[in-house]
DNA sequence: CACGGCTCTCGACAAAAGTCAAACTGGCAT
DNA sequence: ATGCCAGTTTGACTTTTGTCGAGAGCCGTG
């Protein structure tokens, strides 16, 4: 398949109808082919990102309640996706909100952590296409077997292919059976290079998970309900990129979390732009924890978490 | 008139359509209006910035062409607009690929140096909106009471208003009748802060000036053509923000420019990102000129000239 | 060299988006 | 209170765009 002149094809239908703003059927006849291929053209042109089409967040920052939680937990900036005001699906209009969020965030030449969890999967499953040739993603952790889709290298993989971007895998487990494992397994010169790498990245963008039974670290057989159980009693507040956190944002002091394979907060904190986003409410808790942490500078969460946190620092205060 | 609500209104329908994905009638649904509304809305939502639609420009960068120039000229970046390829007026095609550059260009918090001439107010004209809140436009050179719609403020304040940017004029003369009043003007603190942060511009916009008879600055009136005639003898060989420099890209030593109020050369220079666009094959002994003064990083051509700066550079060489 | 299997392309139809004059709204001066 | 104006909104119409199945070209293979 001759791919350059196809290419250029796409390209130059895009040219004339984009920025030209020729009409469909007068591309076709400068190009001299059918306006069907045309319109197909055009598509592949947005599918590849080399149409751009972005809207600005504007209006989901210049909220009243966004500003206001921005002073109160000292963020560089909130995102707030309104509930009830039109009747579509909440939680798809947070990720569609994270996923314009991020695509505004990244530079060209930027090094970006993903985590994984669904929140960042759906946030990759509705991002549009863009082109950005020297941007690179990095997996912030080891990988599951997971029954379900997303895993940790899909999530990044997914997102760089969105971007036109190159995805940096690491295929290490993310939870061994020992520490000592984990510790050779970390010092493994592929793997150390990549965590050690991770401080560099200039955005992150990851969730927070909760630490009850039906957990997603549980589901994905990181961890059983019984040993979360234990966890939890050990004050056990979230999770983030597959570390167990406490109350207070620091990582909880355990064997699990010794066994794990996966960015160390430090080396998340050191993330200029660190974008978390939370789509359950019923991750609130969670949601503290990271924050406490500072784990996370940018937020993008739905108006009733927004509400919840905004009490919370209030009545804190 | 409330403009809040209707500002809202235009970006949830935006929002909808663009992010979602939703079709106009659907948006309509959601929103309780006519689809004739929603329409409409999309068209200012367009006409405003809220949504941004780009096509990579990286096919002109790709060429062979322009490859080679960057390398013999020493450039950062070129831009080649094909000119056989399809029949389009080729200068407006290059003002809309510049155009595109420019945006491309643009980062947030951009300070931006903006000259004035039929090239740059080509490029305004159909450059597309932009939501850059927090950019400035700086004009970069003195007013003209021109017959001829493109005066400077009009290029500043038109690239600002496509942009959502502030744009800064200074309301000075090009050039003076006495190089003393000149001193005297440059020497006011309205004038003297705008001059002084030039240099501290992240991107400047400008195309080269001829020198004959039919110059810009002659049509505009700042030179006769006599006098055109003696600088030319005295070794000018291209107009850069109003002023003549000669065939080496250094400000020509004439009474002429020490009248004019505008960007020092040396001010120009200083500002990283320099794009220079232009349009007419008969302005290349002035691009030589630019060149070899340095005042452009980034340059965007047509085809024609692209092919005659190359053989001028390899034969230099 | 004839045969699937493949992708690319086109024409025709269906769906969606753009447009415009007419109706409507709410604020303001008379 | 009334009429007027500027700016919205709408329904009906036209134009433009998206889609899909049929057909054409192309290659490697038997």
């Amino acid at each position: 398949m001759a791919i350059r002149p196809a290419e250029q094809l796409i390209h130059k239908a895009a040219w004339l109808y984009y920025a030209h703003g020729l009409r469909q059927d007068q591309v076709a006849s400068q190009l001299n082919i059918s306006r069907a291929s045309v319109a197909m053209y055009l598509r592949k042109a947005r599918e590849t990102g080399i149409v751009n089409i972005s809207t600005s967040t504007q209006l989901f920052t210049d909220d009243v309640l966004a500003r206001q939680l921005e002073d109160a937990l000292k963020l560089d900036a909130v995102w707030i996706a309104p509930e009830n005001d039109y009747v579509l699906d909440p939680s798809t209009d947070i990720a569609v909100l994270a996923a314009s969020v991020f695509l505004e965030l990244v530079k060209k030449g930027d090094r970006i952590g993903v985590a994984w969890g669904r929140t960042v999967y759906t946030i990759a499953d509705v991002m549009s296409y863009a082109d950005l040739q020297d941007v690179t993603v990095v997996q912030l952790c080891g990988n599951l077997g997971a029954p379900y889709s997303y895993r940790p290298d899909q999530c990044t993989m997914e997102i760089a292919r969105r971007l036109n971007a190159k995805g940096l895998n690491f295929y290490a487990p993310l939870v061994l059976t020992t520490e000592a494992l984990a510790d050779g397994l970390r010092a493994e010169p592929v793997i150390r290079e990549q965590l050690a790498d991770i401080g560099n990245c200039d955005l992150a963008l990851y969730s927070v998970g909760t630490v009850d039974t039906d957990s997603h670290v549980v589901k994905c057989g990181a961890l059983s309900p019984g040993e979360m159980g234990v966890l939890r009693e050990a004050g056990a507040a979230g999770v983030i990129a597959g570390q167990i956190i406490d109350a207070a944002g620091k990582a909880l002091d355990c064997s699990y979390n010794r066994r794990v394979i996966s960015a160390s907060l430090s080396s998340l904190r050191q993330i200029e732009k660190r974008l978390m986003v939370v789509q359950e409410d019923s991750k609130f808790e969670p949601l503290l924890a990271a924050l406490a942490g500072g784990l996370c500078t940018h937020l993008v969460v739905g108006a009733s978490m927004a509400r919840r946190l905004l009490d919370h620092a209030e009545k804190a205060s």
